[in-house]
DNA sequence: AGTAATTCCTATTGACATAGTAGGATTTCG
DNA sequence: CGAAATCCTACTATGTCAATAGGAATTACT
C-alpha cells in the first residue's frame, strides 16, 4: 500500500513547477537540485507529465518546463493517477468506468470494504490541488519569515 | 498503492471463520476449498493470524482453527495491518509511534497530504470488524431467499 | 500400536515492479 | 558551430509477490 517514488516526485516536482514560476522555463536540473532527485530520473517522470500535457516545454539550450495550466487546476489525485496507475486497493475496481471486473464480486463481502477505501483515498487526492500546496508553503515561509 | 493478496486473504479467512463458526476447529482445506484459496498457501497466511493469536489451532487429525475471540473484536485494520505490514502510504509514516522518520520533513509541502490520506485510509479499515461483514453477509443471505 | 489426517516450518521459484543508471539522438539559443 | 537542454530507449540491480514444494511434528481414531 505504498505510493512510489514516481508518484510522489511528479507531486513534488509539480509543486517546484509552480513555486518557481517567473513565466521563463525551468530546467530539470535545478528542479531535481531543489529537489534532491536523480535528474535523470526526474526526466523520465517529467515526460509523462509532458506527454499528459500537464507541463510544456522547450527544448534546446535555454529550453526548460513550466506549468501547462494554473496550479488550482491540477490535483494530487490527477498527478499520481497519471504517474502511478490506479489508486484502486484492489486489482477488481481498477476499471476506467465504476464497473467491477471479478466473477464473484456478487458474493463478495470484502468488496464493500474496498469500495470504501477507495472512495476515502479519492476523497482526499481529488480535493487537494497543487495551488493549496503553494498557499500552504507560502503561508510556512511567512512564518519562518516573521519569527 | 495495492492491497496483497496476503492481506485480502487474511480477511477472508477471518470472515470464513467467523461464518462458519459452530464451535468445532476448522480445517484450512475446508477454508481454501470455499474461498478458492490455494490451500499451502493459505496455510502460510493463517499460520500469520496464529502466532498474532488472532485465532486458535490444535494439531493433528481433526485439528484446525477457530478464531480466538468475538468477531467484534477484530477490525479489518488489524487484520491488513498484521499481514501487510503498515498501511502507511508512504515510507517516513510507518514508524509505531506518530513521529515522522525523514529529515526534511519540516519542509516537506506533500508530507501532510500523505498524512491526511493516512488518516482516510485507519478511518475506514479501523471502523470495519469481521462482525460487521458477518452481519452484512448474513442480511445478503436473507435476501438471496426471500426473493 | 499403527495409520491417516492435520498443523507447523522452511526453502525455492518465476514473474514482475521499483528505482534508478547510462548513453546518445535531437533541437535550439547565442 | 558549439554548448545546453530536452527527448528517447535500453539496461540493471534489488526486492516483493504469490505461490509451490517437501517434509517434520502432532493428534485422533481404529
Amino acid at each position: 500500500m505504498k505510493i512510489s517514488t514516481k508518484g510522489r516526485y511528479a507531486v513534488r516536482v509539480m509543486l517546484d513547477l509552480a513555486a518557481n514560476n517567473t513565466g521563463e522555463y525551468i530546467k530539470v536540473k535545478n528542479i531535481a537540485e531543489r529537489q534532491d532527485i536523480s535528474d535523470k530520473y526526474l526526466e523520465q517522470i517529467i515526460a509523462i507529465l509532458n506527454k499528459a500535457g500537464y507541463v510544456r516545454s522547450v527544448r534546446g539550450a535555454q529550453g526548460g518546463y513550466k506549468l501547462a495550466k494554473d496550479p488550482s487546476k491540477y490535483t494530487v489525485g490527477m498527478i499520481l493517477r497519471l504517474t502511478e496507475g490506479s489508486l484502486a486497493p484492489v486489482a477488481c475496481l481498477d476499471t476506467p468506468d465504476g464497473t467491477v471486473d471479478c466473477d464473484k464480486c456478487d458474493s463478495c463481502e470484502t468488496l464493500e470494504v474496498w469500495k470504501e477505501l477507495a472512495a476515502a483515498i479519492n476523497n482526499v487526492v481529488d480535493n487537494i490541488t497543487i495551488a493549496d500546496l503553494l498557499e500552504r508553503q507560502k503561508a510556512r515561509l511567512q512564518d519562518f519569515y516573521v519569527i
